[in-house]
RNA sequence: GGAGAGGUGCCGGAGUCUGGUCGAUCGGACCGCACUGCUAAUGCGGGGACCACCUUCAAGUGGUCCGUGGGUUCAAAUCCCACCCUCUCCGCCA
């Protein structure tokens, strides 16, 4: 939720931030946002007055009652009835205009950071860093789609998945499993140095959805659980965001630097009849996810911090990747500022993302409620956060299906993978 | 799932039966000052969050907050209802 005061004191500086996301529509809630807001600051002061008159005259009351004056008492008690009388009206529209607000601002995206580029859509966004392709390109025996190579070699077996869950769901077997698993505890082991590991619950309620962005806007992409008003997490990011939801930190605290490997539930509603064949996309899939909370201050440079690290993890790997930036028009509705990282998958001919490294401001640490205090200062600040998916495993995995395939159609196993595997060193028929 | 107890400020813990002088007793921690060669001890003083108004530096005024949400009442931490959470016992269970 961006800050309603922003409204008020620089509307105009407001209003320009959002045009850059490119959609009018959303200029008129901006405007409605504005006017709603105004509305509802005249009602409370004109409640607060009303409320009080009612206090005072309920304290006379109890004074005249102790005074055994009953006739006072009673003439008392009768206009403190009808001042209650009308601030029960107004308040009922101030909690009405309330929510209208609270509404408004819950679907108003986050301003874009100055420095992220204009943009339309994804064709916008610009290559920051790479492309980082071998020199001599890639052998006619890469040129296969990971989902041949790896049911050849038994390793992912779709069919059965489908046939236990339905459409677009994956199952991996034998060393394939193991080689998710690897890449997990590859990109958990890699980021200890710093960051707390954490195991959190991958069902949560209708508030903690909330605080991250997901809802109210977005309630068909997720899974619900309905009789038990919970929803499967589409990502880490949410339980981690609301780990400290509804608290005061230290600024010493500050940054908290938290991973997690989730599975993660994502109903992909608007893409069915999309990478329906191997593992691009699935209804659940692992993830390892890293994520901080910061003052606004370390908000920058945490952000390049995640990068290098989810930089890292790829390039660790040995694959072919490149960075984009993501831009205005293309930015997801929480985002201040955002990077992808595409690693290149020469059996596809696609570039997959595989990981999203962003920065919130404090748009999701409002909703969530994360505030710190400064020693010694009055009042507390909002935190900022910043998230980014260290390695999204299938479409890892999928990329060194391709990139690592061999003539035979065996698969090296990436020399960092392989304390993890073990001793599978290269994947052969089965 | 059943029975019982409970949820109050940074922490502990009163207040709830008997509604008003309770945003809240007391203690601890913390901060400031005094005392002290330094520490400790002691003494004195100070507290929160959020919203609006007014100034917009400081201060001030009003409102809200005793798990959450409703209700009763002139007035609710206190009475009533629902829900959430914690603890103990029973049941079930990886």
């Amino acid at each position: 939720m961006i800050d309603v005061r922003l409204l008020r004191t620089d509307p105009e500086g407001t209003r320009a931030a959002l045009a850059r996301r490119g959609s009018p529509e959303l200029l008129d809630q901006l405007a409605e946002a504005t006017s709603t807001d105004s509305r509802l600051r005249e009602i409370q002061t004109q409640r607060d007055t009303l409320r009080a008159e009612v206090n005072d005259l309920s304290k006379q009351v109890g004074q005249a009652r102790r005074n055994g004056d009953t006739a006072a008492a009673e003439e008392l008690q009768a206009r403190s009835r009808a001042a209650g009388e009308q601030e029960k009206a107004l308040a009922a529209e101030a909690d009405d205009v309330a929510a209208r607000l609270r509404d408004l601002l819950l679907r108003i995206p986050n301003l874009p950071h100055p420095d992220a580029p204009d943009g339309a859509s994804d064709h916008d966004n610009p290559v920051v860093k790479g492309p980082f392709l071998p020199a001599d390109g890639f052998p006619e025996h890469q040129r296969v789609p990971h989902w041949e190579t790896a049911t050849a070699l038994g390793i992912l077996d779709n069919e059965r998945a489908t046939k236990i869950s339905g459409a677009m769901f994956t199952m991996q077997r034998g060393p394939g499993a193991q080689l998710s698993r690897a890449l997990c505890q590859y990109a958990l082991d890699r980021n200890s140095d710093a960051f707390e590991e954490i195991r959190p619950p991958s069902l949560v309620t209708t508030a903690t959805l909330t605080a991250t962005g997901q809802l109210p806007k977005f309630a068909d992409d997720a899974y619900a659980i309905e009789r038990d008003d919970l929803w499967c997490i589409p990502t880490a990011e949410v339980p981690l965001t609301s780990l400290y939801g509804g608290e005061v930190l230290d600024e010493a605290q500050l940054p908290i630097r938290m991973m997690a490997y989730t599975p993660c539930y994502r109903r992909e509603a608007g893409s069915a009849g999309r990478d329906t064949r191997g593992m691009l996309r699935a209804h659940e899939f692992d993830k390892v996810e890293i994520l901080a909370v910061t003052t606004p201050e370390q908000g920058a440079a945490m952000l390049l911090e995640l990068r290098d690290r989810a930089e890292a993890l790829i390039a660790g790997l040995g694959l072919p990747y490149r960075i984009i930036e993501i831009c205005t028009g293309d930015m997801g509705q929480s985002h201040h500022r955002s990077f992808d990282i595409e690693v290149y998958a020469p059996g596809c001919d696609n570039w997959l993302e595989v990981s999203s490294v962003s920065w919130f401001s404090d748009y999701q640490a409002r909703r969530a409620d994360i505030r710190f205090r400064t020693t010694g200062e009055k009042g507390t600040t909002i935190a900022n956060t910043l998230n980014g998916s260290a390695l999204a495993v299938p479409r890892v995995w999928a990329a060194i299906m391709e990139n690592y395939r061999q003539a035979d159609g065996s698969v090296v196993v990436p020399e960092a993978l392989r304390p993890y595997m073990r001793g599978v060193e290269v994947i052969g028929p089965r």
